[in-house]
DNA sequence: TTGTAGGCGTTATCAG
DNA sequence: CTGATAACGCCTACAA
């Protein structure tokens, strides 16, 4: 007479019944098979088979408070910034035994505190999570989570634990310096979303911009709905019909860049000529635009990657060297702010 | 003197020592707070605060034997039209206790299974499984997963149990008859990865154009590589080398029809005079484009939020009234296929 | 409303 | 190499 029913599904002890064995054997054979003789390996290879076993995660991570999860946090499922970073994740981890645990903050601390609390919850062997703004209490729980912690995207002091990514705000800087370079003189800059990493970005093309004593918050134009193509082209037109004098564009990200080129090429304006556009990330369409799109190149697959030999180091006792790993980023100049032949040429 | 040591975290009992009640109080004023006296859940949660309690997800599992885990198989984390699909998909089990695990099959039905067998070992409240097109091995266990399953992004008969889509063969077809009837006569079809669906489309497109007479297997261009912006330009360009009188092209989706449409204006073609094209699926940015893109809108946020909603009618024993759902597809027609300037001036 | 007893399926520990 | 036994932390069932 049993007092509880579980899943009613075939256990290890099934399993070991019927094979004629004991059920640590069966753990055993399953997890590390040459600890088996092969007879009984055969046996219960046989049993798994007819009785179609299939292992409780969730008693095995009990028994040996080990959960094989990963948690991964990022801000956003629909952003291809992060889905590359994310394939990446998932690609390293594929051979080892480790399962990814995702979910997704909206850019959002506080949903970002939320999900680490129940993700905590899972006892994860890693986590690694986007950005460097947790929140207090989010901070705290993973400087206690007793596992390790890979802050993503970024760089800054102070990591939790590890920290792998670049400097956004070094990043907007070398796009506007570029912009400068290129002998544009009303350089606006295009943002939406304003999260911390766009914040960042547009300090780092305020401080460019001022240290060319070409600063002007009226050529700033930010929203903080999030970011599209549409979006783009939207900004880019109220700013240059207000501001006549517009001569080039940093967009806070591609697709803004794409929808001001869109935009730009609507209104009969010529890129890079009459406006230079710039973007960030360098998404696979830059380069394939007509005319080519100039952006930053962050090495987003690499960060993925990192993160996860990180990990991987720390689990197998090699923590690495460094805490902080600063994957940096190229200007890819193209067609969009190319104005050699002009500069080659003198002043118009 | 403990035999064993488990991850040194505090457990209920240590809450419920501190709080000088027994373990299934703590335990119910966690799960049902309405459950125990305010007196006493003061008590306890101040005893959850101070020893930073977090309950363990796999003992409440075990000891359930539910989980909470929702599992979700795409084939791509990197294309757009999955990541609106996620998206709905957290965004409905948002307010839930359900947790979503994805798994990323990266196009390929073995892989797919192998993650089946592995999500599953997780007892899921759920299952979403992306395509009808699984191997007999997956679909027996999903049969046998005795939990609601739902197949996403495509309709067809037979069901594993629910299903949300639409049929990519109609769309195929509609989009082909679209262009004819822009009164485009030698069309061409470019496709990439050539995945179930894909080839679903592809033969929905062949189906109308061999209705109208104007099959031509030459202008069918195909590869089984990834699908890119960069690709459809490079696709368009081969097929326009070979066959000058191509005047318009169906693409497999919207980044080869943006690569098309940049690949057409680098070689001086005019679009939509001296070449249509359709892409398919609406992404944001075909609307933003400079022509505009023609696509065939499709609902992938849609697809989630009605796999979940059908998920959560079966878990509270009220089940939906259909087991497939036809979420179909818009036609929209955009300024790249649009000649209703030319047919109304008659032929040329 | 609160508590007692015991099991969920697996694995660590210790013997043989 | 194999096995008996007792945890792992929580929850169901039943009782008070």
């Amino acid at each position: 007479m049993r007092k509880r029913k579980g899943a009613g599904r075939p256990t290890i002890a099934d399993v070991a019944a019927q094979a004629g064995v004991s059920s640590i054997t069966v753990s055993r054979a399953l997890r590390d098979p040459q600890k088996v003789s092969e007879r009984l390996r055969a046996k219960i290879d046989k049993a798994v088979r007819a009785l179609n076993y299939i292992p409780d995660t969730h008693a095995s991570a009990l028994a040996s408070s080990r959960s094989n999860v990963v948690a991964v946090l990022v801000p956003s499922l629909t952003n291809n910034v992060f889905s590359d970073t994310l394939r990446a994740i998932y690609d390293a981890l594929d051979a080892s035994p480790l399962q990814v645990q995702l979910g997704n903050s909206r850019y959002s601390a506080t949903e970002q505190e939320r999900l680490i609390g129940i993700f905590l919850s899972q006892r994860p062997t890693a986590v690694i999570v986007s950005g460097i703004d947790q929140t207090p209490a989010a901070r705290k729980m993973l400087e206690e989570a007793n596992c390790p912690v890979v802050q993503i995207m970024e760089t800054g002091p102070d990591p939790i634990d590890m920290m792998v990514g670049f400097s956004h705000y070094q990043g907007g800087r070398a796009a506007a310096q570029h912009l400068i370079d290129q002998g544009y003189r009303h350089i606006g800059f295009l943002g939406a979303r304003m999260d911390p990493r766009t914040t960042r970005r547009l300090a780092g093309f305020r401080r460019a911009l001022e240290d060319a004593g070409m600063f002007d918050p009226d050529l700033v134009k930010t929203t903080t709905t999030s970011s599209s193509v549409t979006l783009g082209g939207v900004l880019l037109r109220e700013l240059a019909r207000h501001r006549p004098d517009l001569d080039a564009v940093f967009c806070n990200n591609d697709d803004l860049a794409l929808g001001a080129l869109f935009g730009a090429q609507k209104a009969g304006i010529s890129v890079p000529d009459q406006l230079g556009i710039a973007g960030f990330n360098d998404l696979e369409m830059m380069q394939a635009a007509c005319p080519s799109l100039t952006s930053i190149r962050t090495d987003r697959y690499g960060i993925g990657r990192h993160a996860v030999n990180m990990i991987q180091a720390v689990l197998e006792g090699t923590p690495p060297p460094e805490k902080i790993i600063d994957l940096g980023f190229d200007l890819q100049m193209r067609q969009s702010s190319d104005r050699r032949h002009i500069l080659a040429s003198g002043p118009a």
